[in-house]
DNA sequence: GGTTTAACTGAACATTCGTTCAGATCAAAG
DNA sequence: CTTTGATCTGAACGAATGTTCAGTTAAACC
């Protein structure tokens, strides 16, 4: 049998977390035994034990650090300027983020009934600043008079959720590049908020 | 004991699926097992096996029933006229069907990865056929000049995304009432789809 | 080259799973 | 009152679950 033990922490752990991720986002968190990680891996189930406490925990550090991810590229990638510009900076850069790491955003997403309820709280506090970073630009866009917005907390909510449905059906392979894609949603979400 | 046996089909059918939805909605199938399920009802595990051939089959069939029940409420409520009505009528349609039906959406949602192959392309089907019905009412709409759509599918696509995502955040009891919440969103739609 | 120790194996633990089925029960039919 | 048949119980089946841990392996250190 080739070698299968020794010192491999840094490349085990990264590929547990990835085995992880994709059999959570395509058979879901619960149908997914920590045996099945553990052979996509390659080890035995007790070894995953190694990296984290407990099968919970897995699926919380995933959540957590792609919310995380996905709050500190927006406010790197957030650009100065008039609100009409954050916004279509903001709705680019939702499609293409959320593309490029599609189960962790089905992950993030599907599972949060599976999480316990302190668990839950922070994934929730997060999803809950994004949104509100979104709110902002569209309030700014308001009161500048550039946009109307009705109400902003829940046309953030409401643009979120068309803009994640990109995942449900964009495919790298199919007819529209992404960049036409963003073009479309651009032009959607720009009309729903002028006059 | 109180009597537990006897002649209750019709009655414990119904029971049956009812505790399953709202069950399978909270927890998520994987995570729910036919003994919660009965324990629910008020009846033993294997009493379920009278009112469904396996698990598999109780989800199938209430993704199935959901998604005709919806395909059958748009056909008898889309009404004659012209496109920017019907849109309208969708919205509001969209919103008020699937707030009435929070458990059921949410499972014919998240659960379409728990469906054997073929019970999925069933439901996908459906679904499809959903959006077909939008995305006609947007194309004649273009073609009468009276909307601006370049892409119809995907904007039939979008658009369900961002109503659908009324059910993530929308109860009875909050601030807004639902004729109000369907102006709203009937605001951001129309003007989403015009010049 | 011998020692240390992180990484992993392989077996075991008590639970729980979906499903089956012989037998008990009771409403309805004769 | 007796019979029938649908309905449900309660126990059982093998398989699978998350997690633990004593022991094995091999890379890294002195």
């Amino acid at each position: 049998m080739a070698r299968t033990q020794g010192s491999h922490s840094d490349i085990t752990g990264p590929r547990v977390r990835d085995a992880a991720l994709r059999l959570f986002a395509r058979h879901g968190y619960a149908a997914v035994s920590m045996r099945q990680i553990a052979a996509a891996v390659g080890v035995q189930a007790g070894a995953l034990y190694n990296y984290t406490p407990d099968k919970q925990t897995l699926l919380f550090d995933l959540m957590r650090g792609h919310m995380e991810d996905l709050l500190a590229a927006w406010d790197a990638a957030e650009p100065e300027g008039d609100a009409m510009a954050a916004l279509e900076a903001f709705t680019r850069f939702h499609i293409r983020f959320n593309t490029s790491r599609a189960d962790a955003v089905f992950v993030s997403y599907m599972e949060l009934r599976n999480l316990e309820p302190e668990n839950f709280a922070v994934i929730e506090g997060l999803r809950r600043e994004y949104e509100t970073r979104l709110e902002a630009v569209l309030r700014r866009g308001a009161e500048a008079g550039a946009m109307v917005v009705a109400e902003p907390r829940i046309a953030s909510m409401a643009l979120i959720a068309m803009l994640t449905g990109v995942n449900t059906w964009y495919r790298a392979e199919g007819r529209l590049s992404l960049a036409e894609v963003e073009a479309v949603y651009w032009d959607m979400v720009r009309r729903s908020v002028v006059g």
